[in-house]
DNA sequence: CGATGAATTGACCGATGTCAAGTGGCGTGG
DNA sequence: CCACGCCACTTGACATCGGTCAATTCATCG
């Protein structure tokens, strides 16, 4: 637990928020999937077509069920992605930082959108609208190709979520959320790995496909362990290797 | 059950075979996901890189941690896509048909095949080699095109099924994968929609996330209530509606 | 007509979800 | 600056769905 008052301590939790002002938006669009090759000229004008939106911790960058506008790139903060079923349970599809994306496919059929993406800090977003990606990637064929390639690496993740929720136990699925976690929101600190991001017991259920009750006993025992450090909305991993140990149990 | 001595009424479980021997296999390529929209001419170019492969029931067209090599489209007769994860439980990732194709990534990164995908009948698909394909795509940038859309449909239709082991009960489950099957794999009859290949309650167990038991228990269950007619390894859908409702059913 | 593998059925049980009742830390307003 | 209240979190007791196992039965094919 995080509770031992030393407020030294506590700079382990301050967050980074930092949120680049100058332009290396372009920095940023050349690293991503989606437009990962493309010459500076070629981005330049990828990165003309779109819009810079805003948006406060807590908003909505996008609603499901919505008619679907455009394909987004997170630029500055952090997002979760965020299905609702018929009956009202939350699905937590995945965690997006600066460089992905999301609503390609919603964007270029215009259908409407299949998830609601929420703004965890203050955040920035390029859009495009569905129009003008498409014609992009017209012009330039080499972001149909990004788009397909970075697809099936989504669909392969996705399959693997699959399996493991048909086929692991619960603290199998939990530990492999976390590793998912550390690998994408994870900010080096000198005791571990800490998920740079308010996450609650809940997210972390909804993410690993769980309820809140079974992964609080679960970081519990994995606290006294000595694996993870935990406070409200905050972990740390002290041994990634204790989780992939987890995480590949046969038992 | 399908018991009852009459071989009259079994000529509803007779399974079309038919095999197309002469060249509709230009109308395939242009009707599937990933081909459509090109030129005959383009098309001819395209089935002209590829080679025909033949297989026998049961026979495996790729294996699951082999050397990924080709991308293939089946021609005629149907595949079942399995993963088997380290512990050894089997995954039914999708059935494909005609025009249906796998391997898009695995022969792509040239790394190794993520499945195994294995004839169920009689079957012929044609493959392209990895560079071969890549080559195509270069030229015909459509095809890279294509191939976002049809792994961003894929992803949403993954993400479903992960929202549904996730919220709904087995029952619900098993009907949405019956469901599933008698639209990619369906043969109206007048009593139904018959499932169009061998289909154990096993094989149904493994795509529906449980297992043989379970599926025999519902599918005697709903066989009582009217809505399916089951035989060893075939399964008629006489009620697609009932199916529908148990599949919505919040309860 | 017998062998083989699919399907059925019953009994049992265990991992997890559900529910209820706290506990404690953090922020807000007096 | 303190107290209050909110909300995340914890913890225990309990219920239950559905998986596991074992024993048959049945159907299809040689």
């Amino acid at each position: 637990m995080v509770h031992d008052g030393s407020s030294a301590e506590e700079t382990i939790y301050r967050r980074a928020t930092s949120c680049v002002m100058i332009d290396p938006i372009l920095h940023i669009l050349a690293d991503s999937s989606v437009f990962q090759g493309l010459s500076e000229r070629e981005l330049q004008d990828v990165r003309e077509a779109a819009t810079m939106r805003r948006y406060v911790a807590g908003e909505l960058m996008v609603r499901q069920g919505d008619p679907a506008l455009a394909f987004h790139m997170l630029i500055c903060g952090h997002a979760k992605l965020v299905q609702v079923t018929p009956d009202g349970h939350q699905v937590l599809i995945r965690y997006a930082r600066p460089g992905h994306s999301f609503g390609l496919r919603s964007a270029l059929s215009g259908f409407e959108y299949s998830l609601s993406a929420e703004a965890i800090d203050d955040s920035r977003a390029l859009v495009w609208y569905g129009e003008v990606l498409a014609q992009l990637m017209e012009r330039y064929s080499r972001i149909a190709f990004n788009g397909m390639r970075m697809m099936t690496l989504r669909n392969v993740e996705m399959q693997l979520r699959y399996q493991e929720l048909l086929t692991e136990p619960v603290e199998q699925r939990v530990a492999q959320a976390l590793l998912r976690l550390s690998n994408d929101m994870g900010q080096k600190t000198k005791e571990g790995i800490l998920i740079d991001v308010p996450l609650s017991r809940e997210d972390l259920a909804e993410y690993s496909g769980t309820t809140l009750y079974s992964v609080s006993r679960i970081l519990r025992q994995w606290e006294n362990a000595g694996v993870v450090r935990t406070g409200r909305e905050r972990v740390l991993v002290r041994s990634q290797d204790s989780l992939l140990d987890i995480a590949a149990a046969t038992i």
